[in-house]
DNA sequence: TACATCTGTGCAATCGATTGCAGGATTTAG
DNA sequence: CTAAATCCTGCAATCGATTGCACAGATGTA
């Protein structure tokens, strides 16, 4: 890759010492030296267009300005809006963001753990729902600096920003009980994720509090195959015993929508269906999928911003964001069918 | 961040001098140590928990094992396939992937640029359409290790890993001559991008070849809304004029959907529309898509492939890599109806 | 006038590794 | 039995920055 100029070109270009060239081309530290030095060094580093070597930087000073975001799987369409977030509160502010994939395996997310740590990253962005308390503990112990978004801190006392999981799926339960509907499903997700709890926890109660009949079902994973398989062997023994589903998030929804279909029952004719996410294209689906819409992007900005102010600023004590959901019906609800 | 041993933590610890130690624990150097001594230094190096400083290592070898990935946006669904594809090949070879959103504006793209390079990243797999001649023949002569991917290199011999757009064109083309479709239109993206140019021409080629009658309209970005704006424009004056769509990307066809609903035009019974990338969830859409699949993670994992050979092998001649497409059929298309 | 205080700059150590070179110990060759 | 070759290991320079400390000259104070 290209010989990009050092400091030391820099120096020799404004007839001054190296340091004071360092001095003078820091924002902090520049008040320390002649305005006139400053002028001249800024000048030398325009021509030569130098840029700073952050490699040779982050040995010095310990801080690479690099975040590691280690999330179950980038091709799932919820983490995208995540990271994005993150890289554009970030970016601005001179960090570079290290995305890492775990598919949800202990072993790997180990690996890539290490491959952070050696890459010396200032702290961790974790948006993996299977990082264990053990694991997480192991972190806090070494020292870690990190971030929990999208699931709550289990095992070690880490600040987390997530959705309002629990009133979102009061919201989709309301819908559905003002729609007519008796008896409700919840497909909920793997228990080892936080959210799956919640949001199930958060199902029975609200199917309490409406009168309800709310019946429960685990998927093995967040992921339209998952989903269906779940819905084929409830659908296989109870065909007709329920009207509505919850489902634990959109791709179980959509895991649901194969599944009805694949037992010729219509959608939402004969079963609604709410999915959890409002992830992208969630309008394009057949039929447009009623959802909750969880702000994906703003978990991931606000994420970031905590753990620069960890970083940068005084620790502050682990805080809990939660961020509203609101409601968005399309048409994968309609009025209950009779059963 | 925790307080890791270093080197010479391990040296001590086993005994020997810092050099030797990074001998031994050094793959390529270990064969210059006795094998008793590389034995005791591992052993040191397992007990302190030892894991290398890759910001020292890089400063000292100039290399990072980064790789810098551009691309536009990150949401959108053909990136993220394509990123894991690089992330599965480098992650075991111990390469990280440092992926920045350019929202293709070219001032956006020179600042991570600038960022990435003062990140010392080893390459770039650039993915923008938007990157122009100028800025590509700059990173060319600033020597710049870089491979295109989903698109070819303009103004600069990189080398470049794409979908075969021409023969994608072709087979949609050549499916909906097959269903009786004399007139059809082509959604083209912005002409800045190589992928929009190829498709646009060999839409032309494909349908003289075939016999019929094929309209272009531009779409101004590869967008939902590009695509819906473009052909409510074009249904506005033409509204029953042709009965088959091929849509420049997939985003495009979501467009098309939108605006045949909103003239009250069904698809595929009024018309037939045809995508381009097989994006996820294609199949799940309302009709389910036609599509040419193009193999993201595939042209990632070459990419990958490619970037590495440059940087640790010897500089090939730069090649140009062309994937295969395949024509998904799915509920978007059917017999044309007359018009 | 003499001494203390500031300002601006330079010196040199340091971060944690890699690597060319030197040299002692051991083996092989003649 | 001596010289040459080989094998290991240590020494020290180096990558490109940051930063505590020293010091010269300017300014302020008594």
């Amino acid at each position: 890759m290209g010989n990009r100029p050092t400091l030391i070109d820099v120096a020799k270009a404004a007839g001054v010492h190296l340091s004071t060239a360092s001095r003078a081309l820091n924002e902090s530290t520049s008040a320390q030296i002649s305005p006139e030095t400053v002028k001249k060094v800024s000048k030398a580093a325009r021509d030569l267009g130098y840029t700073i070597n952050t490699v040779a930087r982050g040995l010095r000073t310990k801080r690479t300005q690099t975040i590691g975001v280690i999330v179950p799987d980038l091709t799932n369409p919820i983490f995208p809006p995540i990271v994005r977030g993150i890289d554009s509160f970030l970016g601005p502010r001179g960090y570079s963001v290290l995305v890492v994939n775990t598919d949800n395996d202990p072993e790997s997310e180990r690996n890539h753990f290490e491959s952070l740590m050696r890459r010396q990253v200032d702290g961790l962005i974790i948006a993996t729902g299977h990082t264990d308390k053990i694991i997480l503990a192991n972190y806090h112990n070494q020292g870690i600096t990190a971030v929990m978004v999208n699931r709550e801190a289990a095992g070690a006392p880490y600040p987390a920003v997530v959705g309002d999981d629990a009133s979102g799926i009061n919201l989709g339960v309301a819908h559905l009980a003002a729609l007519g509907h008796k008896k409700l499903l919840h497909l909920t997700g793997p228990a080892e994720s936080s959210t799956s709890r919640t949001r199930a926890q958060a199902f029975s109660a609200a199917c309490k509090n409406h009168g309800l009949q709310g019946k429960i079902i685990k998927c093995s994973a967040y992921s339209i195959d998952a989903g269906q398989s779940a819905m084929d062997k409830f659908l296989n023994q109870n065909l007709h015993t329920i009207t509505g589903v919850v489902a634990g998030n959109d791709l179980l929804a959509l895991g649901v929508y194969h599944s009805l279909r694949a037992h010729g029952l219509k959608c939402p004719q004969d079963v609604s269906v709410v999915g959890f996410n409002n992830m992208p294209f969630a309008n394009d689906f057949q039929p447009p999928l009623t959802t909750i819409d969880a702000p994906h992007y703003e978990m991931g900005v606000q994420a970031a911003r905590i753990i620069l102010n960890e970083i940068e600023g005084e620790a502050s004590s682990p805080v809990k964001i939660m961020l509203p959901v609101t409601l968005i019906v399309r048409g994968s609800t309609a009025v209950a069918k009779k059963i």
